[in-house]
DNA sequence: TTGAAAGCGCTAACAA
DNA sequence: TTGTTAGCGCTTTCAA
């Protein structure tokens, strides 16, 4: 390939007059569009690749007003549970020609209108977004822009178009059916002290809200501040067991505090599950190799991600409720006894 | 705020004419540009916010020849470490008005050219990919392109044009000077069989050439495929120590099947680190709440996503070598022996 | 199968 | 401080 150095990068122009065939014919070409001779094509491939010639999407996209991006906005990376989305999402759209382009909140609302604002003026072929929460302004953006809009994770409430994910509601309120079950009856809670999560929040009150039924109540919770981290989870269980000895069930808002708290009652020798019983939310592969399995809820993340990206991709029609609705899946592990 | 449905996006137009004021000015408005009377400005702004509208960067952007977007190229989104990484390449960024974009390659240098290629077409200001090997294509793309381009996270070789990141071949060398000092002579290697890690090729390498050095020969090495897990790093841990029971110390090129190795070791109930030594590389979060802390090398992840950052936005100066080499930090833990 | 003309929605450059 | 004009590089539409 010859390359030459130049300020101004190639055009359309810069391919056609190299191949001696017109701009228009050269466009074809290189979008596989139309009918094209096999020599004019040779011609132009041959020209644009000597050149070193990249097209420009911006110019395309203003021309022909379509643009093959689809914003994804998310709470966090480093959480261990979007990258599975992500995974999900990008693999599916993998054979569609559309592109993921993910943005970032911080479980921040205002990030999230600004991270929404400056998505949709890049004019995207659609959008997926985590949560089911937004602000005023974000769902008047969104019920306005005329694109696929996919609100994943939870179902709890009502989509601007169409949701997909589980309900954590059911979640929560099935993991305590297991714990009672399991004959559990002093159960603690531990988890993130996050107004914004608003899935973590559905998952405790679907979970009291069955204690309730059957007359139990949460015997001690403990919240944190900040990421989740085995050490936290090491904290925070020494914490809950010093001050209420006699729990025999801790539930775990998510998975990597769980492990934490498992490998700390490993350690001090709590009989689990027979005094003690464990369970954490996501289902994440780190458990694979502790030193026991950590009862847990697969939360589905691989699936809501290809779920949503077909709607997106218009490979799965929109559901006429609006809402596809997954069944999170208890994986009872080693840490509940058996009933 | 009130929005219409409509089947066409507003425009400029629409604004100017809903505030009766020049297209030119609404611009000016929007984008904090040039003088504009405080009256002027109140109107736009209304008008704007009425009407829900959102600007066309697509549209401004090949006006302008500008696109506020920094390509950021990776090889995976599931390895715990490119998170970091991006975690600092977007603190950095937040506040300069450019944006990442993430494209992922699996590995795979042909994906590597394809996400390129495309990213590039969107015309960024810049652009972050991880390594220095790649193709003939893309080096020739990366050269002509005419903006900043900066690989990260090795240092070990040529740079197209910047890097920012660790030399690895120094990291293995120093972490097997450590161990030597501590006085471990049966040393075994667990890594991935991935041609195209190059920076685990050359930990490895710079690994090796220290132990030749000190008249000490690799005694043992295991490789799997795939992705790297707590289970992997047991199974892996468990057929090395079958084969060669004799080993003093086990060198795991990543720290989840360091991790996976050490939780192992621990309920076989090894001598660690008496009897036998082990360490990891990346320095992951995850290792703080394990019943021991694994040895391991901190790779300097967000600070390289950081600094490539800077350099991308203009925050700091291209160096004149080309080259930034951060030192990769030895985290000693508790599972070597004190010299 | 190929080409010519017009214009996508915005901003640079200049004029008033 | 505000407005006018002329494109940015492509694709759509229509004609040949």
């Amino acid at each position: 390939m010859i390359t030459k150095r130049s300020s101004r990068p190639l055009t359309l122009r810069d391919v056609s007059e190299a191949s001696g065939v017109s701009e228009m014919t050269v466009s074809r070409v290189l979008r596989n569009r139309g009918d094209v001779s096999a020599a004019t094509r040779e011609k132009v491939l041959t020209a644009a690749r000597t050149l070193g010639y990249v097209p420009n999407k911006i110019a395309g996209g203003l021309a022909s007003q379509r643009v093959n991006l689809v914003a994804v906005v998310i709470p966090s990376l480093s959480n261990m549970v979007f990258p599975d989305v992500l995974g999900g999402v990008s693999s599916e759209l993998d054979d569609t020609g559309l592109q993921p382009v993910v943005g970032v909140t911080h479980y921040s609302p205002s990030r999230e209108d600004a991270v929404l604002y400056d998505m949709l003026s890049w004019r995207p072929s659609g959008v997926i977004l985590a949560g089911l929460e937004h602000s005023q302004a974000a769902r008047a953006m969104l019920e306005n822009v005329g694109l696929p809009v996919v609100e994943i994770m939870d179902v709890d409430g009502e989509p601007i178009d169409t949701a997909v994910g589980i309900s954590h509601r059911r979640a929560g309120s099935e993991m305590a059916e297991g714990i009672l079950a399991a004959g559990y009856r002093r159960i603690g809670f531990i988890g993130t002290h996050m107004p914004e999560d608003h899935r973590a929040r559905k998952r405790l009150a679907g979970f009291e809200d069955r204690l309730t039924e059957a007359g139990v109540t949460l015997a001690a919770r403990e919240y944190y501040q900040g990421g989740s981290s085995l050490g936290k989870g090491r904290e925070l269980t020494e914490r809950i067991l010093t001050r209420e000895p006699d729990l025999d069930f801790l539930y775990f808002s998510n998975d990597m505090i769980g492990a934490g708290g498992l490998l700390w009652c490993l350690e001090k020798g709590y009989d689990i599950p027979g005094k003690l019983g464990l369970a954490g939310f996501n289902g994440v592969d780190l458990l694979d190799g502790l030193p026991m399995r950590l009862a847990t809820t697969d939360a589905r993340r691989v699936d809501i991600g290809r779920r949503a990206a077909r709607i997106v991709s218009g490979k799965e029609a929109r559901p006429e409720s609006g809402v596809i609705a997954l069944s999170p899946t208890i994986i009872p592990g080693d840490t509940i006894r058996k009933p």
